[in-house]
RNA sequence: GGGUCGGUGCCCGAGUGGUUAAUGGGAGCAGACUGUAAAUCUGCCGGGUUGAAACACCCUACGGAGGUUCGAAUCCUCCCCGGCCCA
């Protein structure tokens, strides 16, 4: 995999200027020392990822290409699971508490992790590895800890922060309270166990790097840094990652299939693009530069290879490839029959029905729903009422679709201008 | 623990005995315009049944469980959850 060669095409620039060029840098605790930091010898750093889901979604991806940058300048990452601290849940930007996780759904997405951070990351020997925090968060006695590290901790400082405070309205309990701690506490455990010292994360974790950074050098007059990304939004202000139903963009194909995660990026904001290309791919600065300069529909290329790009990071060239043969498809014009070749490889979206259903005749209501492309039949009468159903490049109308539609045994369903669905007889 | 205010549809937020599937805003969906973009305009926006269509019928819904009433999101009782104040 081309993210696994060691030797990165920016060569021994400083990493602190590599991500400064690409965007990564949005808050940093002491720019002019990690720069020098970076500059002198390999660093070791760390971001952290609590498994609350069984896979990644491209949110959690800024500080992957940030870890994944630095390792090609030569520094080593580690990937921290949170198997610890996803017991206890970050109140960060959430209005309520998370619900309580069991430990052995916690392993579990803690493995779905490793797998997807090894596209993008050499977690293998030397060059870089995954930790756990459970391994020292579960171990930790009350009364040590808090004699410990808890009178490093200013609740007056605690309350200050942002974080806390949006949540101080809606209720915070101790247990939320006593996350930055832990993660503070994690900062400090990788810096002595692996000579730590620069955390890289999203922005809403800012409050929570920095409480590291400060316990370092209370607890061990140490000095470590802190790195966090912007938050990624898309141009029109909205959360980055989620589709605009509001789903999430997982890095499981079997959660987002490849097809759609190479629409969903395909699909995004003329003025995200540069910004994205820049964070979420390997494209040479000069060559994002050069394709995002196009405007209109000219910035279709640079989108393209967005989509391309990112694809091929998650899901490998070759879904990456039948991804793009069948959007190019499905957007140019093609008919059922021309999507055959494709659809056989399975990279267009597809559902088998069973023949009986178009021998006797099926509603267009019934295709609709049957097809998983309606939520429930009001939703599809809807939308044929609205003209916006299409069978093989027609409008749909209210009527049974027989055999005589599906030619060639397989049928094109259309949901509004974008959402496809091919449909087999069987 | 005490007092007090509150829990409404995906979110925010009106409603305080019937005309309420429940004002309004946002989100979402569709159409028009486009470039698989944005903005704008229009329509839709709990589910199901019959139907060409429905102001037709049924179910579910206003934290939970009961109750009062011809009728409740709206009144009463208990419980659960949260804010604020006091301890």
């Amino acid at each position: 995999m081309t993210t696994k060669t060691a030797a990165a095409p920016e060569g021994r620039r400083n990493a602190y200027d590599v991500l400064q060029e690409r965007g990564f840098n949005y808050q940093c605790s002491d720019d002019e020392g990690l720069r020098r930091a970076l500059g002198t010898s390999a660093v070791t750093v760390y971001a952290g990822f609590d498994p609350t889901a069984n896979s990644l979604h491209v949110g959690h991806l800024v500080p992957v290409m940030a870890l994944a940058h630095l390792q090609r300048s030569g520094h080593r990452p580690i990937a921290l699971v949170g198997g610890g601290t996803a017991m206890i849940g970050d109140p960060t930007d959430k209005t309520s508490a998370r619900r309580i996780m069991s430990r052995e759904e916690i392993d579990a997405n803690a493995q779905a992790f490793k797998r997807q951070l090894g596209r993008f990351l050499d977690l293998s020997e030397d060059r870089g590895f995954m930790v756990d925090n459970a391994e020292w968060l579960l171990a930790l006695k009350y009364i040590d800890f808090m004699r410990d590290y808890g009178r490093h901790f200013s609740v007056n400082e605690m309350l200050r922060m942002e974080t806390y405070r949006t949540r101080l309205e809606a209720g915070l309990t101790f247990l939320e309270f006593n996350y930055a701690l832990l993660q503070a506490f994690d900062f400090l455990e990788l810096y002595r166990r692996y000579g730590c010292i620069l955390q890289v994360g999203g922005s809403d974790q800012w409050s929570n790097v920095l409480a590291g950074v400060d316990l370092i050098r209370r607890a061990e007059a140490g000095q470590a840094f802190g790195l966090t990304c912007p938050l990624l939004t898309t141009a029109s202000g909205e959360k980055m990652g989620k589709t605009a139903a509001g789903e999430q963009v997982w890095l499981d194909p079997s959660k987002s299939p490849p097809y759609n995660f190479y629409q969903y990026w395909i699909n995004v904001d003329d003025a995200d693009v540069e910004r994205l290309l820049l964070l979420y791919t390997f494209v040479p600065v000069e060559d994002v530069r050069a394709l995002a300069a196009a405007e209109g529909e000219a910035l279709r290329p640079a989108k393209e290879r967005l989509a391309y790009e990112m694809t091929a990071l998650v899901h490998g060239e070759n879904e990456a490839r039948r991804a793009r043969a069948a959007s190019r498809a499905l957007f140019g014009g093609a008919t059922a029959d021309d999507l055959d070749a494709l659809a056989e490889s399975g990279a267009v979206p597809t559902v088998e029905l069973d023949a009986a259903l178009f021998e006797r005749g099926i509603s267009a209501v019934d295709l609709l729903v049957a097809t998983g492309l309606a939520a429930s039949k009001a939703a599809a009468r809807r939308l044929i009422e609205q003209g916006g159903a299409y069978l093989n490049g027609e409008r749909l109308v209210p009527r049974a679709v027989t055999t005589v539609d599906a030619r060639g045994g397989a049928l094109l369903l259309r949901w509004g201008k974008k959402r496809y669905q091919r449909v087999v007889v069987r």
